[in-house]
DNA sequence: TATGAATGAGGCTTCATTCAT
DNA sequence: AATGAATGAAGCCTCATTCAT
């Protein structure tokens, strides 16, 4: 007879094996979903990209739409991450830092940025994700909670112009969110040639926006 | 006998009434793709909110597709017809009034202009409106060839600085798109109480950003 | 005022005039069926064809199919006048005349011949035209009758073989429609160079076939 | 542990099954082709004879083309065989064999030969199924190759005519295509009572045409 | 009287989801 | 537990026919 903890392990190797082929299922939806655009990608293609049965999809989600929502919440996770080590680099003395390490995060790939923007429209309102996408909102809420204590001690100390916060975050926010489509407009990125360079420029301006002239030129990436 | 302009009446009255038709079911249409987001809305919503007969939007739109496109084209041309009456009087000695019309156009009507990024991204590719997708292109083309005939002469004058021409209007066309989106994203969006004025400060960025200083507090609206 | 003939006058053209429509209603539809293929002509293109509204078509024709209908019954009409005068010729004494009409009569058109045939099998049944149906198969019967009665005689005088007579006409029947598929038959047809010439060697067939040997080497064309 | 062929074994018998279902699909759609006519039959009303769901149907099959496609393919290569045996039995002596094997081919089951005629009629120039026309045309052609090859040898011998060998068989084609039509041709086909000996009929007369009086009297069913 | 814009039933096809093996 | 065949709701589009002008 085997001890006992020789069944305990069979089930940690096969909740890793689990977890492991769910990682699986997820990155390569992720890469139909770029490469193909999400109208395009059928629960069926992501089972046949990910080398497993369609049955097996419905045994790690739900339904289709939770497999997106996982994606978005898998990547503002990590945009929550990188901000929040930027505001605590903030809070201990270097102003950019927390929209340095935001920009960093959000451009550095662009292309799955865009996803997520366009798989949060189309999650939007969506009721078999309800719990999910409060989840979502409430890591937002609580980002913006720690920005919004963070610009007002900026605002304090003169280094950033004294309108409502959220103005200062959301045109971050805002400016991230429209140089990513700009990257991939087919009208205007035709002739930028140097699309990483122009991302650069972007960032520049979104750390310098709105403080009062003492923070050109931080390098971004 | 009748007047020979009776029937040439008869006729002008006709296609009168099919072009204002036509322009009812693009209306109820965007009615509903701004309502209900566009992966909602199907042909016969659109027939039942319009008012007419499944059949009839086939004799107006060759399909679905083109309803789509024919949105984002009439809507194009208004921001360019904006954009063009811009460029003229930053020509004529006020440098700002370029980005003030871009921006003014593309904030005045957010929904509109959220929708339209969003058409556009579901139209990309699609075989059936290859040639309209042109038409757009050569509009932006177009639009680009003035923006960066105009921004060279405010770079030569002092006014801009002195990067690649593109990296200005795109840095606005981004700022504008992501505005837009920020104003209705649901998490962000929300504790913004004066949106119109979020926006009045995000396009005052716009205009003033990338020049040398002296443009700010453009007034937008 | 005008004199009584004048109205009637009035009324014999327009009649006239309405007719001549007709007949070119007819005739436009047959060219489309012929070029198109059945399935592939609307009422929107016989109209455009013809130079007429749509809804002029339907007032000289009830349904699409009564258009189809009168075709089929106008060819019919043709081919048994034809046949009327090839079976008072046998019956005077020439007794390959009958059947030497008839492929005559069907192989000098096939491209009209092979179009009935398979209007013929597409208005089968169709409850609409019940009674342009029966026309057709009283004609037929009529057909039928006389045929009957011409190769019963040529039975008599030992000229056909002695099976029921219908075995002779229906194998003509069905030679001339096959025939007139061969003709058209992508696979079978490609490398018939001379088409009439195959058309005359079935029909010499046709005209032979069931006889005792004496009627060979009939000019058909 | 189970042995390696159990899986296998799963595995072919799901192949069977599936292409059991298949074959009741295909049947069934015949059975509704042939009884209501070929524009009458929908996919639905095919899934709901066959006892499946209309996506199952398109499990099998790309669209309701391929399916009347697969029809007229299994066909040709039933009558192929057929051909091809009583070929290689003429080239062993029997000169009727052929013609005979291909009358008893096709009047065996008129209605299955009628639907296919018309089948191929509707499929001409799809380009859905351009791929599969040009099967069966190559099927032909290859079927004319040893036709004439054939046929030659028994002009030489003196037992047929001296005319273009695809004379002979292009007569036989349309022979059995028109006797096909005859025996459900409403107006001819009513008062023909024995419509088996008819076609016997017309299948001597196949045999025997073109050939120079020696094979008369074959029995063919 | 002639017209053609309007209609909507009905056809084909897709794909998220289920469930028997 | 994993699979993928089966399902059917729902979408797009066509075209014969009607009817107001």
């Amino acid at each position: 007879m085997s001890r006992p903890s020789d069944s305990t392990d069979r089930i940690r190797e096969k909740k890793k094996h689990f977890l492991a082929r769910e990682e699986r299922i997820i990155e390569r939806a992720l890469y139909l979903l770029i490469r193909d655009g999400i109208d395009k990608v059928t629960v069926s293609a992501i089972s046949r990209e990910a080398g497993v049965g369609k049955g097996t999809i419905y045994k790690h989600f739900l339904t289709k739409t939770e497999i997106l929502m996982r994606i978005v919440l898998d990547y503002e996770r990590s945009i929550t991450e990188n901000l929040r080590i930027g505001i605590e680099a903030t809070e201990a003395g270097d102003p950019g830092a927390a929209a340095r390490a935001y920009f960093q995060a959000r451009l550095s790939d662009p292309g799955l940025d865009r996803l997520v923007q366009q798989l949060e429209v189309k999650l939007q309102g969506s009721e078999e994700v309800e719990s999910k996408l409060s989840e979502l909102h409430a890591m937002r809420r609580s980002n913006i909670d720690a920005l919004n204590s963070m610009i007002a001690k900026l605002i304090n100390k003169g280094i950033l112009e004294d309108v409502p916060p959220h103005y200062h975050y959301l045109a971050c926010w805002a400016l991230a969110q429209g140089a990513v489509e700009a990257y991939f407009n087919v009208s205007y990125g035709a002739d930028v040639e140097d699309k990483d360079e122009f991302l650069q420029f972007v960032a520049n301006i979104g750390i310098t926006m709105g403080n009062r002239g003492q923070l050109r030129d931080n390098k971004l990436f």
